[in-house]
DNA sequence: TCGATACTAGAACCACGTTCGATAATCTGG
DNA sequence: CCAGATTATCGAACGTGGTTCTAGTATCGA
């Protein structure tokens, strides 16, 4: 009984002897796959390959392909966490959340496979948990119930999560090949939408034209004003407005 | 050249001779496959075997487990088409796009392997893009502009899409095994939450009680909520509020 | 010097998506 | 009624990927 191994992929913690490899490097490595070609190319194989080891020694850093993605998930939260700081204070707890998730998204238009998975692990300890206590702390200056700050900070999180589950999944191959331009990729929607019957279709031909050529950012911020708009109204911090209204 | 087959799993379409098996067999049996446990279960092994045949048949009906996953999809998405139909008419705009986003949401409560795909495909023809039609002709009767029309359908489906990105997740297998009660899987985040310092992490102290025991239909309808207060306040409808302020 | 621990390494196992060619059932036209 | 084409079935076989296992090497504490 008591096989040798216990826990392995749980902390190599101390500094050990030779470190030839190290959770770093594997992580490190993770990120630049993950960035060349998402996250289809992570594979073990590859990884332990770009590391110039086998596979066996991966999984001694990382319990799995799952684990890896979490943790490559949660290195990169790091960078976004660090972001948060170099940006001003305004002083307005709305205007300050807005930014935040303005930097949260933009870390995702560059790392789309970053997905919806930073949201998970919020359950333990790590940068994801940090991000969430970072929103939400806005949110303590705002004459708010704890149940309207905690719905508050799921709403906000949800618009770029939406978001990022939009970039994340498109590019079909031939994009990423580079056989079919991106413009004429996104002109598909248009084309078709414009070919359909107009009596049994009046709203997609009445925005067909801001489809196409749409703007990722602007769909995005469009999508988190009216979410602030809301919570500013619900705070009472609305330009005119006075009494909150309870939502449900 | 030309091959015998040029191209399969795209309508078998008549009714042919012994159907012994059909792409609505096909479809239906996916869907079960999927009820019961999820998007990884539905193997195309799996649905041969269940079909009582061979993998090179389910072949012919599909173009590859992805068509399948989209044409699952598509599936359910009809009949939650159907119960658009059931509902009443409110007369008011938003009131109806609400009504319609709650249903959805249902849909993906019952459903979590709709997950956010739901949204893939609005460049085709289908369920789909009929759905996003819905949805987005009620705003037809508000006073916007397209863009503004085109943003808030997304806004909304972006509410759906990341509540589905939630719901879609989670069970660790522990749960679904019964190892573990679900209960107190969801108090486990709580319980961390808790043994935080509470100077580091204000913010999670202040909503943990109204983390634990969590009603995700309510914290989605929060979310929808301040949304649609957003969109109310643009279109001019706010209660009480007049001049639509310009977001983005 | 001797074990124990930390770490490397890759062969082997298994499940999966997908392709392919062989085969049967059915339809078409003569 | 009979060829040939079309429609559909079937499973062996290929390649890829995650994961496990066992054998081995380096480094440390005593």
């Amino acid at each position: 009984m008591t096989p040798p191994r216990q826990r392995p992929a749980d902390r190599p913690s101390r500094e050990r002897r030779r470190a030839s490899h190290s959770i770093e490097a594997v992580l490190g490595a993770a990120v630049e796959l993950l960035d060349e070609a998402g996250e289809p190319a992570l594979t073990i194989r590859g990884l332990a390959s770009r590391l110039g080891t086998g596979v066996g020694s991966v999984y001694w850093y990382v319990s799995g392909r799952d684990d890896l993605l979490d943790r490559a998930v949660d290195h990169v939260l790091g960078g976004v966490l660090a972001e948060f700081e170099r940006h001003p204070r305004t002083g307005d707890p709305v205007d300050e959340l807005r930014a935040m998730a303005v930097t949260l998204f933009e870390a995702v238009v560059d790392r789309p496979w970053l997905g919806s998975r930073f949201m998970r692990g919020i359950d333990a300890e790590g940068n994801s948990l940090r991000l969430y206590e970072e929103l939400g702390r806005q949110l303590l200056r705002l004459d708010l119930t704890p149940l309207q700050r905690f719905h508050a900070v799921t709403a906000v999180l949800g618009v770029v999560v939406s978001a990022a589950a939009d970039l994340g999944q498109e590019p079909p191959q031939a994009v990423v090949d580079g056989l079919v331009e991106r413009e004429e990729y996104l002109g598909r929607y248009a084309t078709v939408w414009r070919a359909l019957d107009p009596g049994e279709y009046p709203f997609l031909h009445d925005v067909v034209d801001e489809f196409d050529g749409h703007d990722d950012k602007a769909q995005f911020l469009a999508a988190l004003d009216l979410t602030l708009a809301g919570l500013r109204l619900q705070a009472g911090r609305a330009p005119g407005a006075d009494a909150p209204a309870e939502g449900s």
